[in-house]
DNA sequence: GTCTATAGCCTGATAGAC
DNA sequence: GTCTATCAGGCTATAGAC
């Protein structure tokens, strides 16, 4: 939420984060120089060295701030009760809401999955991803005692995920129609699929 | 199949293809230098420059040679009779083969993805994933009259990479087995899932 | 805390010998 | 077709003034 300019030295280091998030998120750390996020941030490429020691350390920053930030939303919409049906469709709505509404988290996750070292993932594991992981594995066993849960969790938002992963190459196939990428028609898609598949 | 080294002068362009794609794949385009290459190949980075005219044309023809060789297991994968869900089973079991055989595609396939600019990602659809596309949509079509037929294709090919995506992070993460990552098991759980879903 | 200047290395790409 | 040598520019990171 804040918007601050880097000049009234409110936070310069979150500043910094917020600004290098979306770059990472669209080139990818090698993809993305010191020099454009100091174009971005509106300060000196050796000014930043100031607030991280290196390159390495504040896209580390930048992924673990982009991930927290995310991660409050997800465990919001897993609470709740209700059927386990009903809170399965209530999170996949949300969830799908969250990833519709910020790309970034997406991608960087994404990129993460294709690029984070052993160090990097299990740290990303156990300080972001643990709680609504569980969360939703739980879910899954109270849907159906017969799935595994863990690999159905995974389905869930899967699910979700490869919608948005792919519509830049759907885009050109045909049949295409824009409610395709609406996330409410993903949503109802996904739900769908899991209610029917979990309906004994 | 061509294992020749560079040495033999046998199609020296598609040696350095074949060397090229795993490291792309590993780090993406901007992760991987000219010299990383010809270091691969064996021959000196300005001998590169005699078979492609500059790095992106080298990209490029690496990713076309890595995904028309796939398309053509992928279109296998696809033939053959039966009911629409011994079609399903068949095709989920040899797709989840063969990207469990060669992580490259996928991998190539993610980055682009993310990557890929509307050129790129164009002339993929309209030359590599077109056909498939259509089969599986058909396939879709004949499984689930009431659900949407291009969404469900996707999902069917989503519910098998997003296992082998996510795997790097389920390592760290509870509940998992070994037997999570095997193509069978994988195959069998979105099999298990896709065909419960359209079953009414 | 931020700047300018710069070190030292790596980058994509070219020239020209063989 | 492949080599060595090289260019111009971008890269991360540091030094030191303010």
């Amino acid at each position: 939420m804040d918007v601050n300019p880097a000049a009234t030295r409110v936070d310069t280091r979150g500043f910094i984060l917020q600004q290098a998030i979306p770059l990472f998120a669209e080139a990818g750390y090698s993809g993305v120089s010191m020099r454009d996020i100091s174009r971005a941030v509106g300060m000196s490429a050796a000014a930043l060295y100031h607030h991280f020691p290196d390159k390495q350390a504040l896209y580390l920053a930048a992924v673990n701030h982009a991930f927290v930030d995310k991660a409050e939303g997800i465990r919001q919409a897993l609470a709740g009760g209700g059927t386990a049906v009903a809170r399965l469709e209530r999170f996949v709505e949300r969830f799908t809401e969250l990833m519709a509404k910020d790309p970034d988290f997406r991608k960087l996750l994404h990129r993460e999955l294709l690029d984070g070292d052993v160090t990097r993932l299990k740290l990303l594991a156990d300080q972001v991803f643990l709680e609504p992981y569980k969360a939703v594995v739980a879910l899954a066993k109270e849907l159906a005692v017969d799935l595994d849960p863990y690999m159905l969790a995974n389905s869930v938002v899967g699910l979700v995920l490869f919608c948005f992963e792919t519509e830049p190459l759907r885009r050109h196939l045909p049949g295409r129609i824009p409610s395709h990428d609406r996330p409410a028609t993903i949503a109802r898609h996904a739900s769908t699929l899991l209610v029917r598949a979990v309906a004994r």
